[in-house]
DNA sequence: ACCGCCGGGTGCC
DNA sequence: ACCGCCGGGTGCC
């Protein structure tokens, strides 16, 4: 549903033309509301085509708004209107009324859209026949429950829906059947026609930052028609939404940088500041020029260290909120928060007309219905840029947020997009796949790390060699072991015979688990419950599944919400053991109440049977038994390696890696025995304080850290640590991905030393097994990207058949 | 003539 | 609107 707003400024402001965003303060008010009204327009996931119905656009004459032969029109309802409580106006792209629907159809409608029981949109197939009335095709989307309803509905008032031919649309409702294609959706968008510019920054740029550069200049000065525009004799046509307007489109001044990561993007816009301010000119000192929207402030680090330019970091209570002064800048650096906070009450930031604005890591900003979001899109700018290196995370849905902030019309209004873009590409359709590309083709730019200019890779990083170190476990770690080994494998054959491998998928989980913490240490099984099954009082259910949940949590599995798909957030425990976001698993008993069922195992769930982690026991989990302390097998083999190389050469930097930050713990006795000097890096730190072991690790002084015993997911993709030329993988995860992430921290742009992983695997162990199963993953996930919700899971337990050697 | 028919006035919601 | 609808004028053929 449209909000009052957007009604209250399409009937306000009907006759203003959107297209020209001109800076005058009724424009701005009514695309204001525009997008306010737009990021309220519901998802198109999972709806289905109820039928079609001719209708007819009635008042052509009073109203200025055109619409030409195929284009697409919005329907509005306007429970305001005098005349008629149920009318619903037409409208076309630019938010230009053409009409109303006619009184009696609009009424049947008017049931059907204020009780949401359908969205219904507008194709004008003939064009208008005449200046009083025209035919519009309308469509009815909604979901399936609400299908019949809809069509009863309609058809009491005397309309009958045409549903024939198109049943067999099947709305498939997760996203992941195109995500290769969303995964290739930014590859090869690195040729860039516009050569190689120079520019006067101190760190002198490289041929491909210099490439990125031209391009950046030229979509800032040059003119070319949006994406779908062309020009048809006097007017300029729309290929995609069938608009044709007399003036020319406003193109984008701006777009997307998505090179990957440690390719230079910040400097890269940091050249693009000082050397293309107005006509192509460089920028002359004291002028304001731009905003920026930060996550690390890598780019003052770069300002300072280049020019001499004026930089006002925007953040800290006692900021300078005067409009003068930020206006006397060259650039103001702000984060997401500070803006998200700042906006609304009369923010400087949100008050200035900016020159540029860049979002740095603009990935960041993707759910449209967050503050920041909003905050991003209320800035007033001539020129938009994003730059990230992972434009995509998830979906496309992602990508809507971005096209807002570039300001790409018609697709910055939600209505649009889902129509044109998000619809189809959901729902399979090739096509809309296409122009999604075509779409994101026109505006961005992305090379990887193993692109080529002129044959050339854009940047040559040190070799890299990865070598396995197999680990003997000791006698006694070895009896352990198998007596741990075989009692879980009967356990899990029990559930493959008896098909509930997923109704005890925490339990497998847990079984797992402890396997690979006896190949660690085996201290890191002190806090495991032994016995599962047998329930007993509520206080001790409660307390095995938290125990569970530990475990499921702290399996390096990344286990995955089977709700969003996406990792945990918020985690929750069923009784039934299954472990999901606690909003999404919510939303599920919320929709289905009393019959609520666990969508892993189908046993009955209720919302106060969902158990989370306790406040407490998080930080009791931080300290360990402080037990007397015993090696392991690992232990020994890791210390062996570190003493060696002290000798060989006594200023390489390592890190040390495990999923178990409890492991890190235990590393840390023998490191301050030997005599190394080390930090420790987990999720469990504050933003401060990385910062902080960050830099100590990464500086090159003689008394600083030799080693950073690191949490395997710690930190995000933009963790830096060259400092380090050497890292210990001391036990393997599930997704090798992860693995490779970690070492692309120590392997990347800035390093100089070749880098040497080395992996421990305790022999004939699970982690064995795991390694075999690594190899055939890529494959695996590529395969589940393509398949079902439920194939996923099946392969997982093929996984897990393959661990226990079943 | 409590109808039909004719032709002018008129027109979104 | 070269329509439909409304309401006033009109009334055998």
């Amino acid at each position: 549903m449209f909000s009052s707003r957007w009604r209250f400024g399409l009937d306000r402001y009907s006759e203003v033309d959107l297209f020209t965003d001109r800076y005058e303060a009724d424009v701005e008010t009514l695309s204001q509301a525009i997008r306010a009204a737009a990021s309220e327009e519901p998802d198109a996931d999972g709806s289905v085509l109820f039928g079609h119905l001719k209708g007819t656009v009635v008042g052509l004459r009073y109203y200025t708004g055109v619409v030409n032969q195929g284009e697409m029109v919005g329907l509005v309802r306007q429970p305001e209107n005098p005349y008629d409580r149920n009318a619903v106006m037409v409208a076309n792209i630019y938010g230009n009324q053409v009409g109303h629907i006619k009184r009696e159809l609009a009424a049947a409608m008017a049931h059907v859209m204020d009780n949401n029981l359908a969205k219904v949109e507008g194709v004008v197939h003939s064009g208008t026949k005449n200046t009083f009335t025209m035919p519009v095709m309308l469509s009815f989307w909604g979901k399936e429950e609400n299908k019949n309803a809809v069509i009863e509905g309609m058809a009491r008032r005397g309309y009958k829906l045409n549903t024939g031919g198109s049943s067999a649309t099947v709305v498939i409702p997760f996203f992941f059947q195109l995500k290769n294609a969303f995964d290739n959706l930014f590859d090869g968008l690195m040729e860039s026609k516009d050569g190689e510019k120079e520019a006067s920054v101190g760190t002198p740029l490289l041929p491909h930052q210099k490439q990125a550069l031209s391009w950046m200049c030229a979509r800032e000065n040059k003119s070319v028609l949006p994406p779908f525009w062309e020009k048809r004799g006097e007017l300029y046509y729309n290929s995609l939404t069938c608009f044709s307007a007399k003036e020319i489109p406003e193109r984008i001044r701006g777009g997307i940088l998505a090179d990957d990561m440690g390719l230079g993007k910040t400097l890269t816009t940091i050249a693009l500041i000082l050397t293309n301010f107005h006509n192509g000119k460089p920028l002359p000192v004291e002028t304001f020029v731009s905003v920026a929207v930060c996550e690390c402030h890598q780019l003052e680090q770069h300002v300072r260290a280049n020019v001499k330019l004026n930089v006002y970091l925007y953040y800290g209570s006692e900021r300078n909120r005067s409009k003068a002064f930020l206006s006397s800048q060259d650039v103001v650096i702000t984060t997401y928060n500070v803006l998200s906070a700042d906006s609304g009450n009369k923010s400087p930031l949100h008050g200035i007309n900016w020159l540029r604005v860049v979002l740095d890591e603009g990935h960041v900003v993707r759910n449209p219905n967050a503050q920041m979001s909003k905050a991003v899109l209320g800035l007033k700018a001539q020129r938009r840029w994003i730059l990230s290196g992972t434009p995509i995370q998830n979906s496309v849905k992602d990508l809507w947020m971005l096209l807002a902030f570039l300001r790409l019309k018609p697709f910055d209004v939600r209505e649009w997009w889902n129509r044109v873009i998000q619809r189809p590409v959901t729902q399979g359709d090739r096509a809309g796949l296409q122009n999604l590309q075509t779409l994101v083709k026109c505006i961005t730019l992305r090379r990887t790390k193993s692109s080529k200019v002129n044959g050339r890779p854009l940047v040559s990083l040190p070799e890299k060699a990865v070598c396995v170190e197999q680990v003997e476990l000791s006698q006694t770690e070895r009896e352990e072991y198998e007596l741990a080994r075989n009692e879980g494998k009967n356990t899990i054959r029990k559930y493959v015979t008896e098909g509930t491998v997923l109704r005890n998928y925490a339990d497998v989980l847990a079984i797992l688990m402890r396997l690979r913490q006896h190949c660690c240490h085996p201290d890191l099984l002190a806090k495991t419950s032994s016995d599962l099954g047998k329930t007993s009082t509520p206080a001790e259910l409660r307390e095995r599944l938290i125990d569970k949940l530990r475990l499921v949590l702290a399996s390096g599995s990344d286990e995955e919400c089977s709700v969003c798909l996406e990792s945990v957030h918020l985690p929750v425990i069923t009784h039934c053991a299954h472990v999901y976001c606690r909003p999404c698993i919510a939303q599920v008993i919320n929709t289905e109440q009393e019959t609520a069922r666990c969508p892993l195992c189908r046993s009955e769930i209720k919302a106060n049977e969902l158990v989370e982690f306790p406040q407490e026991e998080m930080e009791e989990e931080k300290s360990t038994n402080s037990d007397k302390w015993r090696t392991s097998s690992k232990v020994q083999a890791l210390m062996g390696n570190l003493l060696r190389l002290r000798c060989e050469d006594s200023s390489i930097k390592y890190l040390v890696v495990s999923q178990f930050t409890r492991f890190l713990s235990i590393l840390e006795a023998p490191l301050r025995e030997h005599g190394f000097s080390f930090v420790r890096l987990d999720g469990t730190m504050s933003q401060k304080k990385r910062t902080q072991v960050i830099q100590e690790f990464q500086s090159s002084a003689a008394d600083s850290p030799a080693i950073m015993l690191l949490s395997l997911k710690a930190g995000g993709v933009g963790l830096n640590l060259t400092a380090a030329s050497h890292v210990f993988l001391m036990d393997p995860a599930w997704n090798p991905a992860t693995e490779e992430q970690c070492i692309d921290r120590c392997h990347r742009l800035g390093q100089t030393r070749k880098v040497v992983v080395t992996k421990f695997i305790v022999k004939d162990s699970v982690e064995e097994n795991m390694v075999k199963i690594q190899r055939q993953k890529q494959d695996l996930v590529e395969k589940a990207f393509g398949s079902s919700n439920t194939e996923r899971k099946t392969s997982r337990i093929d996984d897990i058949k393959a661990l226990m050697e079943l």
